[in-house]
DNA sequence: TCTAAAAATGTTTGCGCACACACTATATTT
DNA sequence: AAATATAGTGTGTGCGCAAACATTTTTAGA
């Protein structure tokens, strides 16, 4: 009863009749032991709840870690902006274990720059590496060599196929996608009519997120026996606003388009305002992501839902598990999928000031 | 540039001149310190910038912490026992760093039992206390004299006044109930009829709870020019489940009632049990919280939405705080709102799945 | 059988800090 | 003037662990 002592390698090493360099062998599996003595320890291992105290072990081990954050430069794309948002945050948490988080960017749509800037990472000999994997075949000998190297890595916003991280954070696309139907299909008050999904200027290298989106929308519309709702796709390619502002007012005027599901982050500014120049009919919006526009084209009521996907929290969290894993060798969760979060008007607010990571 | 270690306690005597123990004394502001010395360590600490290693600073104190969870008897109510379902992780999570939880549970309706288990903690003297205040008049005693004894505490659920804790976490309850306004409004397809308010056996020491949505409900239509919806309420006291049932289905007959909204996250079942026991017709239904009738209900279509209240994380945020507090001497935030989740059949799912507290 | 190498085990140090303790110099009392 | 108190300062130990180091034991080779 009294005895609620925390109990000590040393103690466990008189429990065994062996000496605290054996039993941190045995713990460890490093170095040399017998058989004899393995068993001894192991038996005292087995009979008593040994937790190590974490704060020595980081201590005495007293080693710097570094973790590398490899995303497209937040600059260039207000989604990836949003992503380091909390990264300061993230960096202050892991100051006192002596963890030091280093970010490196590349250009979004610049292979050459993800080469170059991946090969400097690589360079840099991290323990631990965080990314977002764009380019995909690029991206892919870029993590066989990670893995090559062991280094430990965790993917986050896209899942890709061919490399297993420690782990990849985000969200399922394909239930992304039939959220936003259901959202739609719920403030259209008919049945009947069109919804279109918006693919505005998308890079291949970002198909496969949107392709997963596309189809959990068009399942939705097209599994709901009671709905006739046509869905239709509207695509503008490379940064041609002008063809796009004319393919979308022809869509609406002449389809009778009731709702619009956006896709990318960016796009539902772009969509609101043609809309808003046009003076066409008020249309149920779904977009995507807390950026400072989406949140005024919510406020003002020009767009009806943003799901949330989080990315600050998908870095803060990859990070966690990464610091957690080489701090305190604590297994990751191979698939970390974030809720689907649906934010309105009026929940809004509560989303904006909530300092959760 | 090369130097990039970190400074220590030690590098700052040299830099000044004195012994550690002199420093320290000057850190703490404790012994005894000539003013000579006191200016040389001081200016010394000025100048460069001294974060102390948190690892350190606590192994070296080497004192077991321990966290007071002070909640309503998990078995009486689902609602509590959700928020403990994920303590266990808490307890886990913090264990290596010899803080150590202890739950203490009072009956829910049992003034007496609060305070006899809350007299209870303060004789076991914990470290820090997390507790949902309910019994406002008793429960400010308890809490004066923890303020008195000078022991950390956090509040979680219900915010009372007249007392102030290091942090209190919790819900915007007027903006919840503004948003079940409008979730409510969202599924109902016409713009007149009637919405209610559903209280169900609520004891009167959470009616702070209660009235803050309710107001927030209320105002939500009230402000609203376009709708002539007319809210009222429907009120039952003790267990009287019959006068229930027929209160209930008199108001969904003479009223034309459109919604419901259902501020208990236990009330949610016995409405949607009665409304299918007579077969009234479809109307929209707002309730609280993932607990497991509810997760069934909104899967079949019987209620149309829940707002998360999550409070699991909020021990489990609150617990994080308050170790922080305890190991690091990290400010706590004094308020921390939660997001309000909204939840529907189409991103239930994935907040099921998600493992994030 | 002797010896060098390898295997197995034990011992010590240091991580950065808190805190108890020891010590010196000066002031105060007897 | 000696004894004692007091302000000020420095030193040493321990927290629990990792890792380098030191020592003993066993094995293999000639």
């Amino acid at each position: 009863m009294e005895k609620n002592k925390t109990i000590r390698i040393k103690d466990i090493a008189k429990l065994s009749g062996v000496s605290v360099g054996t039993v941190d062998r045995v713990i460890h599996k490093r170095g040399k032991v017998s058989d004899v003595a393995r068993k001894k320890v192991e038996k005292i291992l087995k009979e008593i709840d040994y937790t190590p105290n974490l704060l020595a072990k980081t201590l005495g081990s007293n080693k710097t870690n570094r973790i590398a954050v490899l995303v497209p430069h937040p600059d260039e794309d207000p989604y990836w902006k949003l992503s380091l948002d909390s990264l300061e945050a993230s960096k202050k948490e892991w100051q006192p274990y002596q963890m030091q988080i280093e970010t490196h960017f590349f250009k979004l749509n610049d292979e050459e720059s993800f080469k170059r800037v991946a090969y400097n990472v690589l360079e840099n000999k991290p323990d631990a590496i965080i990314s977002a994997p764009i380019f995909l075949n690029v991206a892919l000998d870029f993590f066989k060599e990670i893995q090559r190297l062991g280094i430990p890595y965790v993917h986050f916003n896209t899942m890709i196929n061919g490399i297993s991280p420690l782990a990849f954070i985000g969200q399922d696309l394909y239930q992304s996608g039939q959220l936003a139907g259901s959202l739609i299909d719920l403030c259209t008050k008919s049945n009947s009519g069109t919804v279109a999904i918006l693919h505005i200027s998308e890079k291949v290298q970002h198909s496969v997120h949107f392709i997963e989106k596309e189809r959990g929308f068009r399942d939705y519309f097209n599994k709901k026996q009671s709905s006739k709702m046509e869905v239709i796709s509207i695509i503008i390619e490379g940064d041609d606003m002008k063809s796009f502002e004319s393919k979308l007012v022809d869509a609406i005027k002449s389809n009778d388009i009731k709702g619009l599901f956006i896709p990318t982050s960016s796009g539902a500014k772009l969509t609101a305002n043609i809309i808003s120049k046009y003076k066409l009919p008020n249309i149920c919006i779904v977009g995507y992501d807390l950026l400072k526009e989406n949140i005024e084209l919510l406020k003002s009521g020009q767009i009806n839902f943003l799901i949330n996907q989080n990315p600050n929290r998908q870095v803060n969290r990859g990070i966690y598990h990464l610091a957690n894993h080489l701090l305190f060798k604590k297994e990751t969760p191979k698939l970390e999928l974030f809720p689907l979060e649906v934010i309105t008007k009026h929940n809004l607010d509560s989303y904006i000031k909530s300092n959760i990571h």
